[in-house]
DNA sequence: GGCCTTCATTGACCTGCGTCAAGCGGGCCT
DNA sequence: AGGCCCGCTTGACGCAGGTCAATGAAGGCC
């Protein structure tokens, strides 16, 4: 059904690569991607995966400390995370700044830049990472083209708009103890999604930037980790956390705080 | 508490069911709506906004009150407001909930709902509103054939996406004056873009529904309130208020808060 | 018009989290 | 190996905003 609707038209200039591959840094089709299941659409037939792998040209490392874009840089790629972990984070004019996300591998990141065409957050490798250039001008055309692919790239941003609501709902109208529960029961669940532990894992980021994120100061976020190892719910030693009692800390974000 | 907030919610049943009496069907041409400059994509000819308007076979009237869509609801339209206003609210299972956005015409809502084919929050009209129905499955077969559709459709969202950054920002780091601040000058800019007075508004919503967008109680927005007439920033009667010295909402949005 | 429900305001008090400050441990650099 | 810095933890204290309660004002309904 996708390819009926390709004929016709005249195809866009430029929706084909001008040969060069050499000049990537990494070399992986899509095609051969550990991550496909997570980052592509599921529907696409082999002819699709070559013509999106045609799309991906650039596929670079971000060292650990820089930013992958920053606030007012013009826009013109989404970003797949093939490696790594990824903060996203405004600044505003006063020098406040509040972490938007997290955003680990398979994930796509960049969104917020299509609508006045510059990036309105940084992004910045918590970890040494690698990603996948999605030059968006070639990802417009090629979904054009290829319908599970369009859908995809719109689920991908809902998807984005739903898990910004969840943090609304955090941050609006939880406590402490309750923003952080979900917190690491929401990393667990998509670290385990990719294969990892369900009860173990690392933070890549520091006090400070969870809290920024849970609108919490750090000293907050520390005091909340030894409350919940004291009541037996997680382990925790640095940054190196294990969940005991995840039952618990379920019954913590569900608790109805008051009455 | 629990039967005042509760029953301000919940409207009569039944009274949304599609087809129902709080819904009768208007028609207008976009051609003709006065919101087209701020709804549709400028770059369409004619032609293009006639295929639109092949699309939209459906406008709609919602009382004030009725929700459009439920959470749980199955998708399969986006809503373009003409006229009205609505909320949108998540609802978590303990009975809290959370205004996630307020929404005036020209808008475009029920984006949650793609990722999942089911919408995860409710809106609800604040005021009797009409609305268009955007079939997503014909939007998405037309934005591939009309590519300034398509690049609209993105743009949409990703505007929903900073807008939402912007909300976390606010209920991640502000303090109450901070955010009643920075929630009145969003909306009169908003207001004004739609050629309303850059100084005067009238709330739909009440003061529960403000704190609760915003991270507060109904008694702190009242309170910041009273301070801000108190001050001489804003006149308040009742759900009208006036600005005053704009500035000052400027500078107190802005204040480095400590330091 | 009068009643009733809902919304808003204001006061008094309480508490969760922020603020400030001190100390400590690990990792990194030379 | 040693030292330094950064990130983390913990304690003491204060305050912004939450909670509880009482009152009043406005709009809908008969």
């Amino acid at each position: 059904m996708s390819a009926s609707a390709t004929d016709a038209r005249s195809p866009p200039a430029g929706a084909r690569v001008p040969g060069s591959m050499a000049i990537q840094t990494i070399h992986v089709a899509c095609a051969n991607c550990n991550l496909r299941e997570l980052c592509l659409p599921r529907g696409l037939d082999p002819a699709e995966l070559d013509r999106l792998d045609e799309l991906i040209t650039v596929r670079h490392r971000v060292k650990r400390g820089t930013a992958l874009f920053r606030v007012g840089e013009k826009f013109s790629s989404l970003y797949a995370i093939r490696t790594g972990f990824f903060k996203t984070c405004m600044v505003t004019p006063e020098g406040r700044d509040q972490v938007t996300g997290f955003h680990m591998a398979g994930e796509i990141i960049g969104l917020d830049g299509i609508v006045s065409e510059q990036h309105c957050c940084d992004a910045v490798a918590l970890e040494d990472a690698e990603i996948c250039v999605l030059p968006f001008k070639r990802l417009e055309a090629l979904s054009r083209e290829v319908s599970a692919l369009q859908h995809h790239v719109h689920r991908i941003m809902s998807r984005e708009i739903v898990r910004e609501h969840g943090v609304m709902l955090l941050l609006g109208s939880m406590r402490a103890e309750e923003r952080l529960a979900a917190f690491l029961l929401n990393l667990v669940q998509r670290l385990h999604a990719r294969g990892f532990s369900r009860t173990e894992l690392v933070l890549r980021m520091t006090r400070e930037e969870i809290g920024s994120y849970l609108g919490l100061k750090l000293e907050t976020v520390s005091r909340t980790f030894s409350k919940f190892v004291e009541d037996g719910v997680i382990e925790v030693k640095h940054r190196h956390v294990r969940i005991l009692d995840a039952e618990a800390l379920k019954r913590i974000v569900n608790s109805p705080a008051c009455l």
